[in-house]
DNA sequence: ATATATTTTTAGGCAAATCTAAAAATAAAT
DNA sequence: ATTTATTTTTAGATTTGCCTAAAAATATAT
């Protein structure tokens, strides 16, 4: 498979997670980054390998072939991240793109021993799951930080945008993964909230809020 | 830079250590596996981007950038070998497969901090010298074990052949870096040689013989 | 229901990297 | 010094992945 095959099943994937029907070639040009003709053309091309489902105008869909390599591929992709924040030092804001390259190494013997070495990990450094070598995904459940009651004790075990920006504000008023996180106060004007971050007393807003997922404890 | 325009540099600078002279389109073309026009074509493109010095008919050699370059990349290649055999537990006859693709990844940062926590190499799994983050390239003085002396002691410190059928032979008869030898008998007819490796008695050809490098002690 | 807007596909082209076959230059041999 | 052989370059195609612009299909609005 070509860098390129492997990043369009992977941006296919991401967007049937979200998308219960055929994913949209326009939904999928805006991730990859590229124009509509070109989604086409790559379709019918993976279609043919068998690794989506097509029907012209419809939509486009992983075969179980097509959804285990995208599964691969994440696998890979989050596996990196952790090697390079834990192994290596890096900030979580710093590994994503370093990571998108690392993917499409291709050694199944490479990606196994890296797991072993990195003690089998379930989560990537944004609290996102990381497949098992058979692909299967633990899944955990969480919520957004902005559906939590008033007064429910929380721990932050994600994020749901991880763009550097925001990862940095994270660092920057010292949310991380593993932090306990209280409302202790919404405001109705604007959805903003107060909030008990390991016990210190801050306001964040619903734009934040809405990024962020916790698990009640 | 490409891929492929990598594998170019690469390719020239390897030859380049043999070849006084500009390096033969044909070479390349060998090494590379592609085709001479093919590589009148790369070439011609790399000097373009002033990597390589080029007169048609004349061979081509590495300007003070493009060696620089290509160091970089024997850079990464013999580091990831080093960290694919000492963290992953591969054996040296399976990295080089493997460090072929790594040696693309693009990320100053990473090969730095993997360079550190490998602990600062500065030789690959087979012998091999690696860069450092300047280029600059330690060498040592190590010679082939057919040109040793009868008698002399000493140590195996690199392979001239790094396949891996070569290395899995080593490795059946227990000659591994930093294994003694030392030259006991030279049978003149067709130059093979009882050693003792280890202090195990044993015959080797010349061909063996001439292909593994070591340093007197 | 018809007109308008949006999405998707097709048609035709382009750049990178490769190839084969032919031509040109260089090297080797008589 | 010519002829012959080898090496290298050019010419012309091919494949992959992408593009723009136009056409076709689908969705939305009146
Ligand atoms: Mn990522
Ligand atoms: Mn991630
Ligand atoms: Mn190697
Ligand atoms: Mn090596």
């Amino acid at each position: 498979m070509t860098y390129s095959e492997e990043n369009y099943l992977k941006a296919i994937y991401h967007l049937s997670l979200f998308q219960k029907k055929g994913v949209n070639t326009n939904a999928i040009a805006k991730m990859i980054d590229s124009k509509a003709s070109s989604v086409t053309d790559m379709i019918k091309k993976l279609a043919e390998k068998n690794l989506v489902e097509y029907q012209k105008y419809q939509g486009v869909s992983l075969t179980a072939e097509g959804l285990l390599e995208a599964k691969m591929i994440v696998r890979k992709h989050r596996l990196w991240e952790v090697f390079l924040v834990e192994k290596l030092d890096f900030s979580w804001d710093e590994v994503h793109d370093v990571a998108e390259e690392l993917e499409h190494i291709n050694s199944e013997k490479l990606i196994n021993k890296l797991d072993a070495f990195l003690g089998f990990p379930t989560e990537d450094p944004h609290g996102d799951p990381i497949p098992n070598a058979k692909g299967e995904i633990k899944k955990m459940d969480k919520k957004l930080l902005s559906e939590l009651k008033l007064n429910q004790k929380s721990i932050c075990v994600g994020v749901k945008d991880s763009s550097s920006n925001f990862l940095k504000y994270l660092d920057k008023q010292q949310i991380a993964l593993g932090s306990t996180i209280e409302i202790i106060e919404k405001e109705s004007f604007d959805a903003s909230l107060i909030v008990l971050v390991n016990g210190n007393e801050m306001n964040i807003s619903n734009k934040i809020a809405s990024n962020l997922y916790v698990k009640t404890v």
